[in-house]
DNA sequence: TAGATGACTCACA
DNA sequence: ATGTGAGCCATCT
């Protein structure tokens, strides 16, 4: 399993309604720090429309300005629809961010 | 194999 | 609050 193919996974992990940071999925799978490598891969999602991308936001709970699916607003919208309250174009992590319990290591 | 790049993060001014 | 600089890891060229 490629260091991709965990970041994926993990997307896929996310609750409905939550949203994580990259620096927690590279600590879920096992890569701590490797936030930037996290962002890469993404940036490299193969399948945008299976991984929900756009619950991926940075440590300040502010979306990624270089979403290459559908734009901001698109993300933005797809927050909102799941019932993630965007506020001055940010989510409110004390109440959104999800607990990455993945361990793709382990299954 | 080595160097450069990026959807990041943290510390400091 | 905003801007800059350095550190970080995986992938690309």
């Amino acid at each position: 399993m490629t260091f991709q193919e965990k970041v994926l996974h993990c997307l896929t992990q996310i609750p409905q309604g939550k949203v994580v940071t990259y620096a927690q999925i590279a600590e879920a799978i096992g890569s701590p720090g490797a936030s930037r490598a996290v962002g890469n891969a993404l940036h490299r999602n193969p399948n945008p429309d299976k991984y929900p991308c756009y619950k991926v936001v940075n440590a300040h709970g502010k979306l990624s300005c270089h979403y290459a699916c559908g734009g901001l607003a698109a993300q933005k919208y797809r927050l909102e629809k799941d019932g993630i309250k965007i506020i001055a174009g940010r989510v409110d992590l004390s109440v959104y961010q999800a607990q990455l319990i993945t361990k793709p290591k382990l299954i």
